[in-house]
DNA sequence: ACAAGCTTTTAGAATGATTCTAATTCGTGG
DNA sequence: CCACGAATTAGAATCATTCTAAAAGCTTGT
């Protein structure tokens, strides 16, 4: 279960994407929930492993196909990462600040009282259209720093040697 | 010509990478200059074109080779991208803010007043130890508003369509 | 000049995330 | 039950990046 805050998002979400003539189908539903339920920022890969306990079937192409109306809807974040997988933010799909650890690859929500948003000012000074913002932190987390391979993901040490 | 800031900057990179113990070979002075010689922030393969210039032969492995050294030293900046390639800052190899182009392509510094870096901050209130920040905008830059194809890298309006 | 032992470079294969394609299946309205 | 558009699938294709093994270049000591 979702938790209250959750199932507003839910809802809106669902909304966005019937708003954009799309059907709400099992697979669909079951992706949303996914993304919603974990606060990992989880990556395609693992949104696919979350709806194929459901649905076994479910193809890879699928999950980026629904992914991809997802942000066309800004409905998703996506944090792009060119040597790893991206990884999406359901929860929050606007711009937001993000401390990223290299070692165990955790991306975590940083919560600092709005950091003064100069949209408009940069928008006005450079006459760019700005649509979103990247602001992340990369660092080795609390976790990692004292044994730098006791959280990794994989057998690596936490690079994933794309 | 360098100009000499950027003469210094690349006595700087020499003696970087000269402090970590490898050679400034010609075909490494010469990626340093085409690395520095552009403010477009260059991809590998850019900086590929301009090495094999002056030395036809050379292998797309040894640009990859000595961007990772450069990163190691801390003498660039690299700007990920998962879409299409990263891109490369070596004149300012600090984290710094920049200004992204989704049609064109183009990267551009972004300059505002030292925007009160909270590194020791978030530092501190989160326990991770900072290694870098990265504070960048998308959107649409003022030549690609007007006439969305003319600034096109490529002939698919500018999707890298990895 | 020569050889040993290093670093650098190379070509090509391997990897892995993402996108594309063509065919199949599903669902709904008639 | 059929037709039609949307959704889904498996697998191929793409592309940046990394890896590997071999070849080439330097440097030092003789």
């Amino acid at each position: 279960m979702l938790g209250e805050v959750l199932q507003a998002r839910l809802g809106e979400m669902k909304a966005a994407l019937a708003e954009r003539g799309v059907a709400i189908t099992p697979r669909r539903q079951r992706l949303l929930e996914v993304l919603l339920a974990s606060d990992r920022h989880p990556s395609v890969s693992e949104i696919h492993e979350g709806v194929k306990r459901y649905y076994p079937g479910t193809s890879l192409a699928t999950i980026y196909n629904t992914i991809e109306l997802l942000k066309e809807t800004d409905q998703v974040l996506e944090i792009e990462f060119s040597g790893a997988s991206n990884r999406y933010d359901g929860r929050i799909p606007k711009s937001h600040p993000h401390l990223v650890c290299e070692v165990c690859e955790k991306v975590e929500d940083l919560d600092i009282g709005e950091l003064k948003d100069p949209f408009e000012d940069i928008s006005s000074s450079t006459g760019y259209r700005i649509l979103r913002r990247r602001v992340d932190y990369y660092g080795v987390c609390p976790d990692c720093q004292g044994n730098p391979l006791a959280s990794a993901p994989s057998e690596n040490g936490g690079k994933s040697g794309k």
